[in-house]
DNA sequence: TATTATACCTTGCGACTCGAGGTATGGGGC
DNA sequence: GCCCCATACCTCGAGTCGCAAGGTATAATA
């Protein structure tokens, strides 16, 4: 077996545990879109940095409609047959929610990597 | 005392993955520590945004061990035993491929987020 | 002496991600 | 007309990860 893992995928590195539902919240709320849309617009929109397959796209969408966040539509545009989604009042206020967690976490870990002493109280 | 965290504890979305250990290389780089400290300190550091309990703690420290990224030592203080760990030279190498994946991931989201049309290259 | 705090550890469930595979159709090239 | 690619939808199975819960042991404190 090569040893090979360094920078690779084995343990690599995902840390986006609900970044897709998060991401699909956000870009949904801009404009009603398609579930193959939504898979470029991540890859586009993040510079490749961040990219998730059909596999991980659509059973998030899937999972947010049963939840009520999202609906969807049947539209068929130059013959092609899609379905379009978008945010429920629900959606709005789970993006919200998120948002916000997101934003104090991400916040936290970068102070740990900056190595800021737990800042002083408010 | 119902802990009751508010939001949803379910799917609740813990964005994060991998972060265990970015967290626990980044908190060693800086001196020598051990297993029960380290879960205090992660808690500490972010003022409560992140906790990870013994049960991620132990296993993540463990792994890295096996994989030569950290390595330990015995010491008894106090009359109680401990662990010491700290950062192999491997260790200090992961800790710097992990960092630079998380900036460049976590600045994707953010840009997303704040609606950023894909930025202008470079 | 009993309880709490320190300090270590493992196990099993559930949730998440993802590659791989499967179906169907429209448009271009030959 | 035919083949292949791009579009567009979908599911399954494997693998990983996080976590609550549970378990051991000892020092300090009440």
């Amino acid at each position: 077996m090569v040893k090979a893992d360094a920078t690779t995928n084995s343990t690599a590195t995902s840390f986006m545990n609900g970044v897709p539902e998060l991401l699909l919240l956000r870009l949904l709320q801009a404009r009603e879109m398609y579930g193959y849309e939504l898979v470029q617009a991540i890859r586009d929109e993040t510079r490749d940095a961040v990219q998730f397959g059909e596999g991980v796209v659509y059973p998030v969408l899937h999972a947010l409609e049963k939840d009520g966040a999202l609906k969807s539509r049947r539209k068929t545009v130059n013959g092609r047959s899609r379905v379009y989604y978008s945010l429920t009042a629900a959606g709005r206020r789970r993006l919200g929610d998120l948002t916000a967690t997101w934003l104090k976490v991400s916040e936290a870990i970068q102070g740990v990597l900056t190595g800021a002493r737990h800042a002083e109280a408010i």
